[in-house]
DNA sequence: CAGGTGACCTTAA
DNA sequence: GTTAAGGCCACCT
């Protein structure tokens, strides 16, 4: 079985899916902090790679996903990079040196959102 | 089986 | 503020 499918057909990448769903407009979240959410700590590269892979009929908000320090992980200056960056700034989230401020924008779930997503 | 890789993270200088 | 090293885990060669 080839890659895609096999990740597909996870439930711990639907798990990374349905989290990236729930980031609220004009706000961010690390690929660590999706991984903790998820119930899957410790493993933010696999938040990465399971966002390169999902199918586009799922129409993700990706671009609301950065890494720790704020800073866009796609390689800089590529076609994807510079996307990430516009639909971030579509949603009034500033992007400056390909990075944007956490302390103002990273998402913070509130306690009814975690209390009906643990479980899942 | 043994490395190499990556849209990462934390810690320690 | 920064970088470097070690850890991390699934996948690929």
């Amino acid at each position: 079985m080839n890659t895609i499918n096999s990740l597909t057909n996870s439930s711990q990448a639907a798990k990374i899916w349905q989290i990236v769903t729930m980031i609220p407009t004009g706000h961010v979240c690390s690929y660590g902090k999706v991984a903790d959410l998820a119930g899957l700590p410790g493993r933010a590269r696999y938040v990465s790679r399971a966002l390169k892979l999902a199918p586009e009929s799922l129409t993700l908000p990706w671009h609301r996903v950065v890494n720790s320090q704020g800073k866009i992980s796609l390689p800089f200056g590529s076609p994807v990079y510079q996307q990430q960056i516009s639909r971030l700034r579509e949603e009034g989230v500033t992007v400056h040196h390909g990075r944007v401020n956490m302390t103002l924008y990273q998402w913070r779930p509130d306690i009814a959102a975690l209390v009906l997503d643990i479980p899942f």
